[in-house]
DNA sequence: TGGCGTGATATCTCTAAACGTATGACGCGA
DNA sequence: TCGCGTCATACGTTTAGAGATATCACGCCA
C-alpha cells in the first residue's frame, strides 16, 4: 500500500463534474463558487499528468484518461461513504456482532423475552447464541471468544462484571408419587432422608453449593444418589423415582410426566440469574444488551 | 453522492496502523514520527464519532468499528491507486482502446505489418477494426465513432488530417488468355477498347477519379461493362472475361486463377494510401498510430 | 458587431492539518 | 522502585488548498 497522490474532495468534484459536463452547474451542486472548481480540476489533471476534461466552447467532455478514472472515483467515494456509516453503526451499536453464551435452563425462561426485546431494539444486530454450562462460559469469557454470558450464580471472577437478571426461587421436584406431592408446599427439612438427584459441581459450582446451603440451613446434608448434566436428565431420573432434587423455579416449564413440582420453604432460599461481561469491555453492543436486561428486569420479578 | 467527509491520507495511516498496530512501527513505515499519527489517527476517529483503536499498554488492537472500516478503506485507496495509474496509462497513450477504419483491400498489403508494429510497440491498447469503404469511413470520422481511418486517396475533407502511408502504382488486370497478357508491361493506351470492370464511383470517388484521369492521360474513356463493390469480386469478373481493370499495385496479392496482373505505363500515374483522422484530436493514441505509419513508411517506398 | 454564456486567470484570505520537538502518563518487568 | 516501552499531549511552524471576488478570453448568435 503507497502513499495516496490524490484527495477525496477533488475527486467528488471531478465525479459531479463529469455528471454535469458543465463548470457553473456543477459548482452550483457542490455549493461552491466556479472558479475554485475550475482549481481543484486543475489541480487533479496536474497530479494525474493528463487533462480529465475537454473544454470547447460550449461543450464539456471527459477524456479518456477521464473517462478510466471516473468508476475508481465513484467507487472509492461510495465504499467509503459506507463503510464510514457502517463503522458508525458499529460504533454505536446499533449494527454488529455480540456473542452470548446461556445456560441451557435459561432458553425456557429467560432467554427468549430477552432476545426478542434485544432484537426490536437492534435489528441490524446479528447474535451468535452458545449453549455452555457455567465453568465454560467463564472461560469464553476469558479468552474474548464470547462477549456476556447468561448463567446460574454469579461466578466472581475478578475481571468480569455481573448484573442480576432474574431472581428465582426453588422447587422440589418429586416423583408424582411421592407422599409429599399432594402437598402445595414443602418444607425442606421434609427432605432429608430422600436420596437426591443433582447436576455435577463442576457444572457450576456456585450454583450447586448453594443447592447444598439451603438443605444446611434446614438442618440436613444432602445424600446425592445420582448425578446427571442436564436437567431434562434429573428430571426424569426424579420422574423414574431415583430420587428428588432441587431446582430453579423456571425448571417448572419442563412438564414431564410422572414428576411434581413444589414451591419450598422456606422461601428465602434463591438463586440469581445473572448476565456477566469483561470488566470494561468497550463494546456498546454489550452495554446495549445490559440496558436491555435492565428494563426487562422488573416484568419477571414481581 | 455527498460531500466526502474522511481523507485519504489519514486513512492511509489508519490502513498502515491496522495493519501493523504499533504506533511507532506504522510511523515509520509511514516516515512521519510517532506523534503525528497519533494526532491522525485521533483526527479520524473524531470524524468516525467513535474510537478506532483500543489502546491498551503494550497492545493496539481494532475496535469493532475499525474493523468495520477497515476493507472499506482499503478498497478506496486501491481503487484509486489502480484507478489513477490505468488513467496515466490512457492519458499516457500505453493503454486504452483505438478504433481503425480500413479499405478491404488494405487488409493485404499496409494493414499487418502496421498492426504488428503498433502492437509491438503498445500492447496494451486495444484496436477496434472496423472493414468500411471510403465513404463511410469519413462519416464514422465525422461523428467519431472511428478515431483513424486508412483509405485509398485522401478524402479531402475540412476537418481531417491526413499523411500518406504508401503511394503504388497501378497495375492492369487481365484475362490469363488476353493478348496483352503476354508482355511484362502494358501501355495504359493499349486497353483503350477493352470493356472495364471498375468499383462504384460512390465507394470511393476520388480513386475511381484517379483511375479515370490515368485512361484520360492516355488519350481515351474507359468503357465501363460492369461494375463491383470488391476487389476480389473484380478480379473474378476479369478472368470470367468480362472485361479488364485498373488495380492498386496491392491488388496482385489476390493471386487469382485465370487473372494476370501486368505493370502499367506510364509509371507515373499512382494511387496514395492515407491515414486520416480528425484535426487536433487530442488522443495521443491517434498521434501514436502516425508515429508508427511514419516509421514504416520508408521501409514499403523503396 | 456587441451582448451572452462559459470557462480560465489573478489575487487575496483563511483554515485545517501535517509535521516536528519536547514532554507527560502509565503499565510492566527486572 | 526504577527504567523502559508505548502512546498521548502540548505547542509552534509551515504549507496546501479551499474559498471568495473581480476580471479576462473566447466562441456563438442575433
Amino acid at each position: 500500500m503507497t502513499r495516496p497522490e490524490l484527495s477525496l474532495a477533488p475527486l467528488h468534484a471531478f465525479v459531479v463534474l463529469a455528471e454535469e459536463l458543465h463548470f457553473g452547474r456543477a459548482a452550483a451542486r457542490l455549493g461552491i463558487a466556479q472558479p475554485p472548481l475550475s482549481q481543484q480540476i486543475r489541480r487533479l489533471e496536474d497530479k494525474v499528468g493528463h487533462p480529465l476534461f475537454t473544454r470547447t466552447p460550449g461543450h464539456t467532455a471527459l477524456t479518456p484518461a477521464g473517462r478510466e478514472l471516473l468508476p475508481a472515483a465513484r467507487r472509492a467515494l461510495e465504499d467509503l461513504a459506507d463503510g464510514l456509516a457502517a463503522a458508525r453503526a458499529v460504533g454505536g451499536g446499533s449494527a454488529g456482532r455480540l456473542r452470548v453464551a446461556f445456560a441451557a435452563s435459561l432458553a425456557l425462561t429467560v432467554l427468549p423475552p430477552l432476545l426478542r426485546a434485544y432484537r426490536d431494539r437492534f435489528p441490524d444486530v446479528h447474535l451468535d447464541l452458545h449453549e455452555l454450562t457455567t465453568a465454560p462460559q467463564v472461560a469464553a469469557l476469558h479468552d474474548r471468544t464470547v462477549d456476556l454470558g447468561l448463567l446460574r450464580e454469579p461466578p466472581g471472577e475478578a475481571d468480569l462484571d455481573t448484573t442480576t437478571v432474574h431472581t428465582e426461587r426453588f422447587v422440589a421436584v418429586l416423583p408424582s408419587t411421592h407422599p409429599l406431592a399432594t402437598r402445595r408446599t414443602v418444607p425442606l427439612a421434609l427432605l432429608a432422608d430422600d436420596p437426591f438427584v443433582l447436576l455435577p459441581r463442576a457444572a457450576g459450582p456456585r450454583f450447586h453449593d448453594r443447592i447444598i446451603e439451603a438443605c444446611a440451613a434446614a438442618g440436613f446434608t444432602p445424600r446425592v444418589a445420582q448425578r446427571a448434566v442436564e436437567w431434562q436428565t434429573v428430571c426424569a431420573l426424579v420422574g423414574a423415582g431415583l430420587g428428588v432434587s432441587l431446582a430453579p423455579e423456571g425448571i417448572r416449564h419442563l412438564r414431564l410426566r410422572g414428576v411434581a413440582f413444589r414451591a419450598t420453604t422456606p422461601d428465602t432460599v434463591r438463586t440469581e440469574v445473572v448476565a456477566a461481561w469483561h470488566k470494561d469491555d468497550p463494546n456498546p453492543l454489550v452495554a446495549h444488551f445490559r440496558a436491555v436486561i435492565d428494563d426487562l428486569r422488573p416484568s419477571w420479578t414481581p
